[in-house]
DNA sequence: CATACAGACATAAAC
DNA sequence: TGTCTGTATG
């Protein structure tokens, strides 16, 4: 294809960075710069103008989502199928690198990949087996710390205690798992990175032979790269290639799961002759929009520095709302989501963001007494749910015997009289003997150390994989996930279960056996199309749940709209404490962390966007009065508008069992006054009557106050 | 072995 | 306050 049609259609520092010359490229990319547009023709560019070849080009993603789409935007744009350009997530491509180079790699040929649930029920085990108390040391505070070690590149042994018994036994439970893994045959996903950066880093050749391949890297949020992501960039990239990363800092809110923006830094001073280009134009949102999102991420330091514009119209004024609680929050939200549907408008294009996954539910309410239709993202996504990791565990058995995890899952699932205490025998024999449970359980059957019973009960399990393995030998994949569902007896035992409950779980399982039906097996792999298929259901777990196909407002976290955007946007719950939430505020770097959250928020919007907060706010069944946002404040008042309810006499009233008496005289709910000390505020609540009556006022500097009446010597305003 | 109940837990979540 | 998990129980 033509060069020049490639560059034609940017903008000038969009065409800058697809066209840079041969130098490591560095591209800023503010929010709806068109960042995935310059990785495309960044891509299309080197292969049609400079003539590289798609072996040569490797491209890495956070999301499965976004490989997918920069692969098919590619292919759209060249006209060319891509088989042999490298794209995908940091860890399918060290999950490709490690299934090809195993042996080197120290792993077992059929290792299988152990999502956070196995990982976090493997370390329960290998904490009851190492004698460290659950209680003092639960296995998700294990599990985080040792993900978090493993962001970081490290091993057991490179780990300092520092003195501290606690950290002592969390290095001795990671190093027992770490060895429970390796007999196992299993790998989480932070081993998946780690090995593959000690594959390169160990192995000479293989590095060489990567190194030659891939004269062209290019990353996608570069900000969004840990510390052994980036280790392992750096050693492929050597001293030859060219890599081309994307990243935004001011988009950087993944600090808690590894992230280090200063990576952007590092990959400046590790590639001095590096070009540093920015995308400032947005082609998303109204001036309006950016003018407030720039203002509020102006207040963060050590920045890069970014300024987003539009050559577009200025548009609506951001509208804030006051409510008055959080279900007043919610139907505010309805209530205009109505009118926009109204006038002619998609529902789809509504986006409600709020910072906890609790917020959702008060608009689920409101939403579905207007018989509005929604979608929450978030939730279990398809390949994690229990009845679907049943049955993949037996298929995992059979592709390896030694998976314990997978063992203990399904050992007596569904029930076959194989109880705690015969399971318990099977792994005081595993650990005795330093070998896996199913080897274990096969010396305890023939040991003859258990009551008649229970012998033929784990003799029939055995039995029954052996056959599996046998029976599904010859078979196409589904057929084998077929013939697996249904003589393991989980589909009969869910089958049985309360009616819809179980149902439901059934179906789930038909529809893994079409997921198999409709599995495209990696064409370049030797490996048994099983194989290659569980380490899809492990990397990839599909969809939360299935694509809603009505019009539906979207309700999702801040996090989770990321890389999104709407046209109307909801931004609710900006009260100091919840946004930024109360655990980031006492510690500078996780504020700045929540404001960039609160870019990210702003920036979803393309026409309107609305901001609200809820005076008074129930959370785990207790009543908060918490002040706005400072996010709030940090926007420029002539950008802003101040709702009011449009045809309310006065404020609403949410009656609680204290209001029952009236209101003393004139302090009604949501009465504007002023203390002489505290200032403006607005009452939100009262008790009591006569000389005894007390109201509850929330003033806009000092936070709420219960003041007596008799005294206060409150003047209405 | 299915159900009931008590108790813990509640920031964000891709691979 | 509501949900989820592990355990007690009939």
């Amino acid at each position: 294809m033509d060069p020049g049609s490639i560059l034609e259609p940017l903008n000038p520092a969009q065409r800058q960075a697809v066209s840079a010359p041969k130098r490591p490229v560095l591209v800023l990319a503010g929010a709806g710069s068109g960042k995935t547009r310059v990785l495309v023709h960044r891509v299309a560019w080197l292969i049609s103008a400079e003539g590289i070849a798609p072996q040569s080009i490797l491209a890495v993603t956070f999301t499965n989502k976004a490989a997918a789409e920069m692969r098919t935007r590619i292919e759209t744009l060249i006209q060319m199928p891509t088989r042999n350009l490298w794209i995908g997530t940091f860890h399918g491509l060290a999950h490709r690198l490690l299934r090809i180079h195993w042996r080197e790699a120290g792993l077992q040929e059929g290792f299988q990949i152990l999502d956070s649930e196995d990982q976090q029920r493997m370390l329960r085990r290998v904490i009851k087996n190492v004698g460290v108390d659950e209680n003092e040391y639960p296995p998700r505070e294990v599990q985080w710390f040792i993900n978090a070690q493993k962001d970081e590149g490290l091993r057991p042994d490179h780990i300092d205690d520092e003195g501290n018994v606690g950290r002592r036994q969390m290095i001795k439970v990671y190093a027992a798992y770490e060895d429970a893994c390796n007999k196992a045959g299993v790998i989480d996903f932070g081993e998946l990175l780690l090995r593959a950066h000690e594959l390169l880093r160990d192995n000479a050749d293989i590095l060489g032979h990567y190194q030659r391949r891939f004269s062209h890297l290019l990353v996608d949020e570069f900000q969004d790269t840990n510390t052994i992501q980036y280790a392992w960039l750096r050693l492929l990239a050597g001293d030859s290639s060219l890599p081309f990363v994307v990243g935004d800092d001011d988009q950087s809110i993944y600090r808690w799961r590894g992230a280090r923006v200063e990576n952007l830094l590092r990959f400046q001073h590790h590639f001095p002759a590096v070009e540093l280009i920015r995308l400032e134009q947005n082609y998303r949102s109204t001036a309006n929009i950016l003018q407030a999102a720039n203002a509020v991420i102006a207040n963060n330091s050590g920045r890069l520095g970014k300024e987003l514009w539009t050559e577009g119209p200025k548009g609506d004024p951001i509208r804030v709302y006051a409510a008055f609680n959080e279900r007043d929050e919610a139907e505010f939200v309805v209530n205009r989501t109505s009118d926009w549907a109204e006038q002619g408008n998609k529902r789809s294009e509504v986006a409600v963001l709020y910072r906890s996954n609790a917020q959702s539910r008060v608009f689920e309410e409101a939403l579905m007494n207007a018989r509005m239709p929604y979608r929450v993202y978030g939730g279990l996504r398809f390949f994690e749910r229990a009845e679907i990791k049943d049955a993949l565990a037996y298929l995992r058995l059979v592709a390896n015997r030694n998976d314990d995890p997978s063992f203990e899952r399904v050992v007596n699932t569904p029930t076959r009289g194989i109880g705690a205490r015969t399971v318990d025998v099977i792994r005081q024999q595993a650990r005795a003997a330093g070998t896996s449970l199913w080897r274990a359980a096969g010396a305890v059957v023939a040991d003859d150390v258990l009551a008649k019973r229970a012998r033929n009960a784990v003799w029939a399990f055995l039995d029954l994989l052996e056959k599996l393995d046998r029976d599904i030998a010859n078979l196409a994949l589904h057929e084998q996930v077929d013939h697996v569902v249904r003589v393991s007896g989980l589909i009969e035992h869910f089958r049985k279960q309360k009616l819809d409950r179980g149902a439901v779980k059934v179906e789930n399982l038909e529809e893994l056996v079409s997921a198999a039906r409709g599995f495209v097996s990696d064409p370049d792999s030797d490996l048994p199309p099983l194989v290659d298929f569980l380490a899809h259901a492990a990397l990839e777990a599909g969809e939360t749940q299935a694509a809603a196909y009505e019009d539906c407002v979207q309700l999702m976290t801040l996090h989770s709209a990321k890389g999104l955007e709407f046209k109307l946007v909801f931004l609710c719950g900006l009260e100091e404490g919840l946004f930024p939430h109360q655990r980031s505020i006492s510690d500078p770097q996780g504020l700045e962390e929540e404001r960039r959250l609160c870019y990210v928020g702003l920036t979803r919007a393309q026409h309107q966007l609305y901001l609200s907060y809820a005076e008074q706010r129930r959370l785990y069944g207790k009543d908060n009065y918490a002040t706005a946002s400072r996010f709030l404040r940090e926007l420029p008042a002539e950008l802003t508008e101040e709702v009011r309810p449009a045809i309310q006499v006065s404020r609403p009233v949410y009656r609680h069992r204290s209001l029952e008496v009236g209101a003393p005289d004139g302090l009604d709910l949501g009465r504007r006054v002023r203390h002489r000390k505290y200032g403006e505020g607005v009452v939100i609540n009262h008790e009591g009557s006569g000389a005894h009556a007390r109201v509850l006022v929330n003033f806009e500097t000092v936070g709420t106050k219960m003041l007596v009446v008799a005294y206060a010597k409150l003047e209405l305003m």
